[in-house]
DNA sequence: AAAGGGCATAATGTCGACATTATTTGTTTT
DNA sequence: AAAACAAATAATGTCGACATTATGCCCTTT
């Protein structure tokens, strides 16, 4: 019975996989630009695979709307405009409030613990965020995994991390420059107190409210931000 | 100029992209059971492509979620459950809810127009409903989506479609012995009736309700419909 | 000199073949 | 006779190569 490895999960997985991963990755990344076109040369060169595992990779970005593919000229990254980045963080924030008010109805005690625990380990990072920013994204994704969780909808949860993925990359792109203002950051953190206070006492409409707000500041270099009750 | 063939537009796609529609088909339609092992010799006979373009095809709905891959053993058809089944009902009824909502307070008179424009469509072939149900399950669909294309939001579309698809697997294959109920039949007609009322009325609370009433009528073989406000 | 057409280059899309791995069948041993 | 091991069969995953199509360059023509 094999007993390590089990944290990577990957040593197995076919080629596709894994360079569907580190793709997706380098998209996310800005590594590779949007609307860049994605010469099979470069990316055989790049992650030392052929053209088939490559194929089946882009395919699968492809359905993630991260790579779009013309008729008969091969893949590019998938382009940006505000007017995407709008739409993807509106709907990230209304799938995270139906993500947190259905957690708030069917949300237990281990839930609650759940919440309160990821804090704990965000809170305690909170002096490594300009050492190991990586890190600290990562502890920041698993607070708000751990909420919107207690939905208990895999199908609700698998739409959320997509729309993460996607929005992520806007945030590496256009607005990661004010993530090291301790200004914004000491929001943050009131932000994420406050709203964990609301889970507790189970309000609804104030978690909405909260988590809306959280979400949509980062995107607030241009206004329309409408209709999220 | 070329300017035919502009009905199916995929004349010129890859064999991926066709491979690919074709094969969701015949998984949402049963033709491949849930969990039925996809031999590759069989497809290759059966859509006559080789063995690249059904591996981007079957890349591409592991994305979503249509069929699964083991290590080293090939694909296979998704399993489906009544688990699954209700969690994809109760998700697709509140993404539902929230492209309405969303679809009055930002729907003009085009959208009001589309509704009772497909509406019409729909009850014109109210009587041919046993003798062509395809069609008539594609107006049917066609009314729902001029409803929800009202949001604008090319995000939550996508994800609603998605969701369409995967529950339309369900009906296909546990309940689409209800169709030609008349009386089951009936009631969906005052459903669309009463929801058309709502909606040119922007009252969304009535909305909301009615739409989920009407998407999880079909699903109430087995109870369990909680927390839809 | 600029525009259009034709040729050379390059990249994509697809297939067949090979190596690796799983499954089944047959044999041997207890 | 049942279980375990081994060989044979079959299926998958990957690569290289070929045909098709797009792109860029150069030459010709007005």
């Amino acid at each position: 019975m094999p007993a390590t490895d089990e944290i990577t999960s990957d040593s197995k997985d076919n080629f596709a996989s894994k360079v569907m991963i580190q793709l997706k990755q380098d998209i996310l990344i800005g590594f590779f630009k949007p609307g860049e076109k994605l010469l099979m040369s470069r990316l055989k060169e790049r992650y030392q695979v052929g053209i088939s595992p490559l194929r089946e990779a882009l395919s699968q970005l492809l359905v993630e709307q991260l790579v779009v593919v013309e008729n008969q000229r091969g893949f590019k990254v998938h382009p940006i405009s505000l007017q995407e980045m709008h739409d993807i963080y509106q709907s990230r924030a209304l799938i995270e409030q139906l993500c947190i008010s259905l957690a708030i109805e069917r949300g237990d005690d281990e839930w609650e613990a759940g919440i309160l625990a990821s804090a704990h380990k965000m809170q305690k990072f909170s002096d490594c965020i300009e050492s190991h920013p990586h890190e600290w994204e990562k502890r920041h994704q698993d607070f708000h995994t751990a909420i919107a969780s207690g939905c208990q909808s895999p199908t609700l949860l698998q739409v959320r991390r997509s729309l993460y993925e996607k929005a992520s990359r806007y945030r590496n792109l256009w607005l990661n420059k004010n993530m090291p203002d301790p200004k914004v950051f000491a929001t943050n953190q009131r932000q994420h107190q406050d709203l964990i206070t609301a889970l507790l006492q189970r309000d609804i409409p104030l978690a909405k409210q909260l988590i809306a707000e959280h979400l949509l500041s980062p995107s607030l270099l241009l206004g329309k931000n409408d209709s999220l009750q």
